[in-house]
DNA sequence: TTGACATATGTAACTAGTTTCATCAACCTC
DNA sequence: GAGGTTGATGAAACTAGTTACATATGTCAA
């Protein structure tokens, strides 16, 4: 399929900057081959190239070989736009995710980009910067250029946005957030239970007071949903939430102000792996010893945090198998028309060096 | 343009699992509406439509709102397969990264996208593992899909690939390298100075034994510069180097060899900052500490190098600039079919905690 | 009043595929 | 040997746009 484009382009202008002004005619621009030079080469019409290159079995063995071997001598690429624009499919998805300078969502696309590839479906990615009105708008124009389906992050969305998945009907994915009641379908963990299981972690090691760091919750029902897992646990302690940038500049801020306060918590509960990374860089900064002085906990999982000073103890979230099951179930939805079920990913706990009985 | 796809998919499939098995006819799956029915509804021809649609100036006022009417009325979004059959424009261009799972790249391609949507162009995302072959596959079928141009890293590439680009003549730009001789034109920085900027630092302070942590050499001739500018500079010292995985893992694994060195080297350069952060890690771990007993220079300036204890001296890359550079200049030449020249961005170093005067 | 020209719009051909329907030959059955 | 069925192929219509060319008005000068 390749240059279907830019062959085109360069054709609309003879006066191209790469030619050379000189005496000798233009060196021949070879068209890209199409159908019907297939056709005319092979000794067929139209209809036979195009079975072979679909239904191959159809057709018999002789013309069968005729045709691909003049397929082969004009090098031709069936057009993609071409191939779209009457069986509707554009073999592409995109993914909206807030941004990729988070490493959660870097691997999350890369195991869904890995996945789509095997269902012959490509990935445009557009980030959000957290933003619903960007959201909305550039789901708009993916859908636009003629998105097969969307996998987005979290289930909060613009009004905007639900009208638009409502009317188009484009198959649409919410990972990150398990919901089974959700009219989408939802692909991931369960947000609540991935922040009690920090939580009840550093109940069981004795803490009772301690001071809960997460990203800004507006527009983000992800760190909405661990905080209310958290309020609901019946916890026999004090939480104290501090809201920052999810980002280790932003974790390392609030260790700073975590630092200065008189009563300084006695453990550290990030909603976040990047922020507590930056966490424990600022309590370090300050000397304050993990976890001799304070403990901490994250939720992530970040490969990072196992490479810390001490190791962060963290609840595993499978991000790569949610770009796996996110990417088959997206793919099945479209070839199939068949919504899927939501899927529920555990969450583990890691226990590892910076948690510590009081 | 929503909705080709989906909706052609879903009319061929009357059948579709989403509609109920109920007495009720079916609920009339509103067809998207396309140029022709605008035309009808608008009372004109569909070249005027396509006229309001892409030289407005020309069609009478009148006319003009008429049909502005009747595409605001039936929703009409032109698709974008048919524009790009006969346009040969799919408004989409790849870049090929190694990993996205390195902030650096992550950065890059944040800043990448936000700059090609100012040019109405959308960004297809395809990670080649920093395999050559995976790579030369993956822009194949970029190109097969319609890329109307590429984004590439670094200048050696495999054979299949620069045959791929030469025939096709994909516009195809090369970034994070710099070299005005290249064919095809590089925006990035001079991987060698980078290098010698961070080493000269150390040397100033006085270091003569360094050890030098890199990733992969082999397919990455960026890290190949580097090292050759190290070997270029007149040092009057010792030079290790080490090799590892570009992780936090991979520099924390060197850090621990590094520990077990009997004769310890007085200073270390990481050619990356995912490494130098690994690096800084292991050597806390072995409570060796950074600068004093050791000191720290790291390439790329990540925003978490400023935020590490103590924070890291690291030679500042502009990848956010130079991911604009490169949208800017591939819009430009997909447009005007005049190849860019090259880019070079400066690298600066950024003096913080980590180093410290023998 | 007529010719010259510009402006606005429509008709139909074109892009590159897929798909329906028709055709024709070959084989089988009665 | 006529009739029915199957298999392979082709002609032409179809997808949804763009665009070259033709045509119909309108304005102005001669």
């Amino acid at each position: 399929m390749k240059l279907v484009t830019y062959v085109n382009t360069f054709l609309k202008n003879p006066q191209n900057g790469r030619l050379k002004p000189t005496m000798q005619k233009a060196p021949e621009p070879k068209k890209r081959a199409n159908l019907r030079d297939v056709a005319k080469a092979a000794g067929v019409s139209v209809a036979t190239v195009s079975r072979v290159l679909n239904e191959p079995t159809v057709v018999k063995k002789d013309t069968l070989e005729k045709v691909q071997t003049a397929i082969a001598e004009l090098k031709f690429v069936p057009s993609a736009a071409a191939r779209a624009i009457n069986s509707g499919r554009t073999r592409f998805v995109g993914a909206l995710v807030p941004t990729l300078d988070n490493a959660i969502f870097a691997r999350f696309l890369a195991a869904l980009e890995r996945k789509l590839s095997d269902h012959q479906l490509s990935l445009i990615v557009a980030t959000t910067e957290a933003r619903l009105d960007i959201e909305a708008e550039k789901a708009k124009s993916l859908i636009d250029i003629g998105a097969e389906g969307l996998i987005i992050t979290g289930a909060t969305h613009s009004p905007a946005f639900h009208d638009l998945i409502e009317r188009t009907m484009v198959p649409t994915i919410i990972t990150s957030f398990f919901d089974p009641e959700n009219p989408l379908p939802t692909i991931g963990y369960d947000n609540a239970t991935a922040a009690q299981l920090a939580l009840q972690h550093l109940a069981d090691l004795g803490h009772r007071d301690i001071a809960v760091v997460h990203g800004p919750v507006h527009d983000n029902d992800r760190t909405r949903e661990r905080l209310a897992g958290l309020k609901a646990l019946s916890f026999a302690g004090n939480l104290a939430t501090f809201e920052t940038e999810i980002s280790h500049q932003g974790g390392a801020d609030v260790a700073k102000q975590l630092g200065n306060l008189r009563h300084r918590p006695d453990a550290i509960l990030c909603l976040s792996d990047v922020v507590a990374l930056g966490v424990l860089l600022g309590l370090q900064a300050q000397k304050i010893v993990v976890p001799d002085q304070i403990s901490m906990v994250g939720i992530d999982d970040l490969p990072t945090s196992a490479v810390t000073v001490p190791p962060l103890t963290s609840v595993h979230l499978p991000v790569s198998r949610m770009g796996e099951c996110a990417a088959d179930a997206l793919a099945h939805w479209i070839t199939t028309q068949q919504e899927p079920k939501p899927e529920k990913l555990g969450a583990r706990l890691i226990v590892r060096g910076s948690t510590k009985e009081v």
